[in-house]
Formats: C-alpha cells, sequence, structure tokens
DNA sequence: CTTATTTCTTAATCTACATTATGTTTTTTT
DNA sequence: AAAAAAACATAATGTAGATTAAGAAATAAG
C-alpha cells in the first residue's frame, strides 16, 4: 500500500522526522474493503478513523422512508469516520460502506491520544485538519440554507469535478438533498441550455 | 467582566495553573457590543474569535435576494468567529452581529498561535471544542437533509430550550431554513394539536 | 454471452413550503 | 405616553422539488 500519500498530507500541516514517521506508520493498520463492504453499522461504536490511500468510501444516513442521506464522500488523500462516535466512543448513527474497492489506513482512537502524548506536534495536525473540516461543513449548510438545487449542484460539479465522472448520480442526489429524479431533469435542463447557447 | 466563565469551559477539558490563566487571560481583550451593532461584515477579515461572556451573537449570510440565513448563535459560553476567515486570515462572507447587548472575550489569531507554542496545552483545549463543532455541525447537515421542517423546529426546541424564549421568531426561522410565515403557521398548528391532545 | 441488477430518463401528479398581502400585537424610540 | 418600528399571525396563491410509475440504458454477475 502506497503510505506516502499519507505523509504527505501530514507534512502540508507539520514536518516529522523520519523516525517519526515510522512510529506514526507502526500505529496505523493496513485495510482493503471491496466495493458495498459495510466498515461501520448504525448503533456501532467507531473505533477507527480512516485514512484513504486508494477508492472511495462513504458516510450515511437511512431516514424512517429509507431513504439515504450522505454526510461525506471520502475519496484518495481523506479521513473519515464517525466524528460523534470516534470522539465519545458511544453508539454512532452513521453507516460507511465502500463505492468502490479501497484501500485504506486505520488509526484507532487509543492510538490516537498515545500519538498526541508521544509526539504532540500531531496534536496540530488533527486540530487544523478538524478547522478546515468545520469550515467546510460550516459552508454546506449556508449553502443547503442559501441556495436552489440547480446551484447545489452546479457548486458540487466545481467542487468536485473527479467525483461527478466516478460516482452514481443517485450518489450525488443524496448528497445535495435531491431525489435522483430531480437531479436527473436538471441535467437534462442544463443539457437544453447549454445546446442552444 | 466575569472572566471565570471562560476557565469554566476551558477547565472542563485541561488542567491549567493560576499562572497560565493569567498568561492567557493577558492575550485576551474585553469587549461590549450594543444590541444590532455588526462586529464584522461581508469581505472583512475575522480578525478576533469572541468567547461571549453575557447577551448572544449571531453569524449569518445575506444571500441575492436579501434573505438572511443564519450560521450560529452564540449565547453564553460559545465562542463565535468567520472560521474560514480566522484560520486563513483572508476576506470572509459572514457578518456577525448581536441579538442583544454583548459582553465577550476576544482572541486574536496571533494570540492564539502564541499561546499554542507558550502553553502546548491549550491546542488540545481547541482541538476538543473544535471536533465537539464540527460534529454538531454534520449531525445538523444530516437533520436538514433529512428532517422536515417541523421536525427541524421541534429539534431546535429540545436542543436549544434556552433560546426559543430569548430569540424573535424570525431568528430561530432563518437558522433552520423555513420563512418566518411557514414557522408561525407551524406553531399555530402544533398550539392546535395541543389543545386537542 | 446472457440474464439480472442497478442506474438513468421522462412525464404526470402531488405537496411542503415560499410568496404576497394585509392586519395585529409587541417592542423600541422619542 | 405617543409614534415608529419591528415582530407575529392569518390566508390566498404560487412553485420547487417530491412522489409515483414505467421504460431504457448501462453494469455487473453467472
Amino acid at each position: 500500500m502506497q503510505t506516502n500519500i499519507i505523509f504527505n498530507n501530514i507534512t502540508k500541516h507539520i514536518q516529522i522526522s523520519e523516525q517519526e514517521q515510522q512510529y506514526f506508520l507502526s500505529l496505523l493498520q493496513e485495510k482493503t474493503v471491496k466495493k458495498k463492504q459495510v466498515i461501520l453499522r448504525d448503533g456501532e461504536i467507531c473505533k477507527h478513523s480512516a485514512f484513504i490511500v486508494s477508492g472511495c468510501l462513504r458516510a450515511y444516513t437511512i431516514d424512517t422512508n429509507g431513504f439515504e442521506h450522505i454526510l461525506q464522500f471520502a475519496p484518495t488523500d481523506w479521513w473519515i469516520a464517525d466524528m460523534y462516535s470516534w470522539i465519545t466512543q458511544k453508539a454512532g448513527n452513521l453507516i460507511i460502506d465502500a463505492l468502490t474497492d479501497t484501500e485504506c489506513l486505520l488509526l484507532g482512537r487509543k492510538e490516537q491520544e498515545q500519538l498526541f502524548i508521544e509526539i504532540p506536534k500531531f496534536e496540530r495536525y488533527f486540530r487544523i485538519i478538524t478547522e478546515k473540516s468545520l469550515v467546510a461543513n460550516r459552508q454546506r449548510i449556508l449553502d443547503n440554507l442559501s441556495l436552489t438545487a440547480q446551484q447545489r449542484y452546479a457548486l458540487f460539479c466545481s467542487r468536485y469535478p473527479t467525483l461527478i465522472n466516478t460516482l452514481p448520480q443517485k450518489q450525488i442526489a443524496a448528497y445535495i438533498g435531491v431525489t435522483a429524479e430531480f437531479l436527473s431533469k436538471m441535467r437534462a435542463n442544463d443539457l437544453k441550455k447549454s445546446k442552444i447557447s
């Protein structure tokens, strides 16, 4: 597995020595996940945070009517976890599964705590990426409050150009908050308009 | 100003000595804000993060149709900032103003960085509260995706019982993502139902 | 290569919530 | 205490997006 991807990510935020890299690596656990395989179920405790080396996972819920609502996609270079369950070590309500065959690196909560004690710099790393994630999530809330479905779709396309071609439309619909049928309709409209101009 | 509120908050997460308290306090700046006073405008750089000692601030945007969308309320014991602008020190897009007369403590970004160097424990404090904030924001995204307006209002009532009696309904409407008219209608319906049962 | 499964499209109908409008009550200002 | 402004309520009408349904296209599985 290509472990250099994770160090590339880390060294954008903090500097670490070869030794520190080795120690960090020793805390991680490699895992491969087959497409459609579920790695965290509703009601379970999230024991690990996963860093994606290749492939794509997703975190979502299923509502009382059986509809899926996607909180997060995690392609290469992203972390994913049920953050609530991960930090409290109580039962969560998210499901995490694989949209494609995926390779990832798992970090246990205990291992993370140990890491912060051994190499405090890593606390900075996680603080920074948590801040960035918070900023993105806050923006998404405002987008959901203030934009139409059309605008949210356009924004998704510009923000995640890679995912548009990799993911099925219904997954994107479940992320931006519309039905697959309505997304299909919007795309048909967009196409008509682009032919005119 | 009651500075013990902030230390009460901090010591829930980390232990600090009297000396460390004094140092931290020396980095803060007291500020009082009158109701309706704006402390951060759209397009400005967010120089400070504010901890609320008393009163209530809010962070919001105004869309192209002139409608307000509220990202966050900050009553006593909460931090508020334009997180994007705060961490990048670039121009942000949030407006922050006061819903009631408010007393708060301001922490500059530079001062925060200095703090992390002088007393690394504080990096832990901010990591933890950022994690908690992230969890809350992620839950709000899922709520917005999966719940009806009725359910979101009920949830707001149970989650923030204090705010319901303090804040005007139109502010709550702009937070849960409905018009003030529709919230009023929902409340009338709720009332009818509660009279029957 | 064939069948089954999943994904995507189109279209008619429906509904939760927005918009517009008008009046009332409460709060703020003078 | 009067006047102005803001907040709240009610109701008619409008619409973005949901629901239902049913066929077509693409992927996956045997």
